[in-house]
RNA sequence: GGCGGCAUACCCAAGUGGUAAGGGAGCGGUCUGCAAAACCGUUAUUCACCGGUUCAAAUCCGGUUGCCGCCUCCA
């Protein structure tokens, strides 16, 4: 089985085949950068992350886009608001973003243009559709819009038909437009405004023909895989698709997909009912890694709830795995010599079989139009198997052959994780880093726990154990629990 | 008003025609001074409801109810 894509365009799954064999094309609407990234941000860009990793795990040779829309009218009241410009309000919010996707180990993409790098490249365009009589100006200096009865396939992508649009209550009326429905291409400028000259005088590009114009440059004609927020379907992509289809003849997109929502406590994300979190601020109390992990718990296109529980439970998850993979670190040394694969089956059939069938399974999920939940799923069942391994040896460390499966697992574990871009963390690392972003909601320092630690050390030691248990309580309390063990007694973070 | 999506155990969540993955939480057990962690066992004869198609349905079709999104800047 190939990998199977959810298409918005044809509303079914498809096989996917790029234009060009062993190439894909993949352009992903970026942000509009007036302000700090949300979750809701964080979850589009790790989904088309995981999509763009697959993609080059199943190796094909892959161009990633990725554009920044640095001019826009909310930039500019921005600016106004600031008393600067929009020059300096986008490069702010530009630099913001590139430290939210290094901190959210989200690759680079290939190429990340910038709208206002592309204007001649818009004028161009415009030019051409002005040429074909399907754009317009209504007067000399007016803005030109788009003629969306010039375009036969107008509403296909977002499954609307242009007569039960403009019957809607909801159309903005303006005088210009030929239709409610057509759209700026180039705006023109008030005075003090940003502006750029061109044939239809001083002004800036409309929103939507910046992204034609930008995959047209980088990417050709015909694209693979063109993304976004469930949101951009409609107006913002079906507005791509008509103005590059209209001007090039040719189908601009083979895959459209469309990753859902982040809601927060079942209520959707804005501004307006105050329940909007930046990636920064959620980065100061959760784990970038415990975020992805959130995100791929579900299905890229399938809506997901951020509370404090379904964030808890990513956490919880991630520990669990980096557990195991520190536990083997610590008690399966790599073993001299070559163990035949029998003597490795011998040891434990199940966890054996478990390490051998993942590759498939985790294929098979993400191919099935890239099911992390699933793959996810099978991650968690070889990490149980490998776990359940570990304490049939009780304390001991493992030896040979024993050794040799454990750590064929945990690399299997990884190598797989790698793929979503999860569990890419020395464990040791990782569990340090979560347990330090989780002390400070306790209030406690780790100094203050280790004095702690020692003085029930010595409560024990004299076998005071009520002065132990009140000590062990007293902190339990303030979130951090312990464990003890025959190395000493380990501490965690549990609120 | 138009278009679309979703409904699976206490919670999160896969499964898209062949007899309910996985995680969390709970309960019982092992371990422990007692705990915690970990492990073992256990928790849906059933997939919102009602009909239909089929040898076979959570999965397909029709209807009902409930929730949600888009149609306005929006990931």
């Amino acid at each position: 089985m190939s990998l199977q894509v959810f298409n918005t365009l044809s509303k079914t799954k498809e096989s996917f085949t790029p234009l060009e064999p062993g190439k894909v094309k993949l352009y992903v609407c970026g942000v509009t950068v007036y302000d700090y990234c949300h979750i809701g941000h964080a979850r589009s860009v790790i989904v088309f992350d995981v999509i763009y990793r697959y993609l080059k795990h199943l190796g094909y040779e892959t161009t990633y886009v990725r554009n920044f829309t640095d001019i826009d009218d909310k930039i500019i009241r921005r600016a106004n608001e600031e008393n600067t410009d929009y020059r300096a309000v986008a490069d702010k919010y530009i630099h913001a973003f590139r430290d939210d996707m290094e901190a959210l180990d989200v690759l680079p993409p290939t190429m990340e243009p910038l709208a206002t790098e592309n204007i001649h490249e818009m004028i161009e365009l415009i030019r051409i559709l002005m040429e074909k009589g399907i754009a317009y100006q209504p007067a000399p200096g007016a803005d030109v819009y788009f003629a969306v009865e010039r375009f036969a396939d107008y509403g296909k992508l977002s499954g609307r038909m242009l007569d039960d649009m403009v019957a809607g209550a909801r159309v903005e009326v303006d005088a210009n437009k030929h239709n409610p429905l057509d759209f700026v291409l180039w705006k023109a400028s008030k005075p003090g405004e940003p502006a750029w000259e061109s044939p239809w005088g001083p002004g800036r590009p409309g929103w939507h023909i910046e992204c034609s114009a930008m995959c047209n440059r980088y990417l050709g004609t015909t694209l693979d895989i063109h993304g976004g927020g469930k949101d951009l379907v409609f107006p913002h992509h079906e507005n791509e698709k008509a103005q590059s289809e209209a001007a090039f003849e040719t189908p601009f997109v083979r895959y459209w997909l469309h990753n859902g929502f982040v809601n927060i406590n079942n209520e959707k994300m804005s501004k307006s009912l105050g329940n909007f979190f930046t990636i920064k601020d959620v980065l100061r109390q959760i784990h970038p890694e415990a975020l992805r992990l959130f995100v791929l718990s579900k299905h890229y296109r399938s809506p997901v709830d951020f509370t404090d529980e379904t964030i808890a439970e990513a956490e919880r998850g991630l520990e669990k795995l980096y557990t195991t993979l520190a536990a083997v670190m610590e008690r399966a040394p790599e073993p001299q010599g070559d163990f035949p694969e029998k003597a490795l089956q011998g040891q434990d059939k199940e966890l054996y079989e478990a390490v051998e069938s993942l590759p498939q399974a985790f294929h098979e999920a993400m191919d099935n139009d890239f099911n992390t939940a699933q793959a996810i799923g099978h991650m968690f069942a070889l990490q149980r198997h490998l776990q359940r391994f570990l304490d049939r040896f009780g304390r001991k460390k493992l030896k040979g052959a024993a050794a040799r499966l454990a750590l064929k697992g945990s690399s299997s574990l990884q190598q797989h994780a790698a793929v979503v871009g999860l569990l890419g963390r020395d464990p040791q690392v990782f569990l340090a880093e979560h347990r330090t972003l989780k002390l400070k909601s306790t209030g406690l320092t780790a100094q203050d726990i280790e004095q702690s630690i020692e003085r029930r050390k010595q409560a024990r030691e004299e076998k005071n154990f009520a002065e132990a248990d009140r000590i062990r309580d007293e902190l339990e309390q303030k979130g951090v629990q312990l464990e003890d063990s025959p190395d000493g007694t380990r501490w965690r973070v549990i609120v």
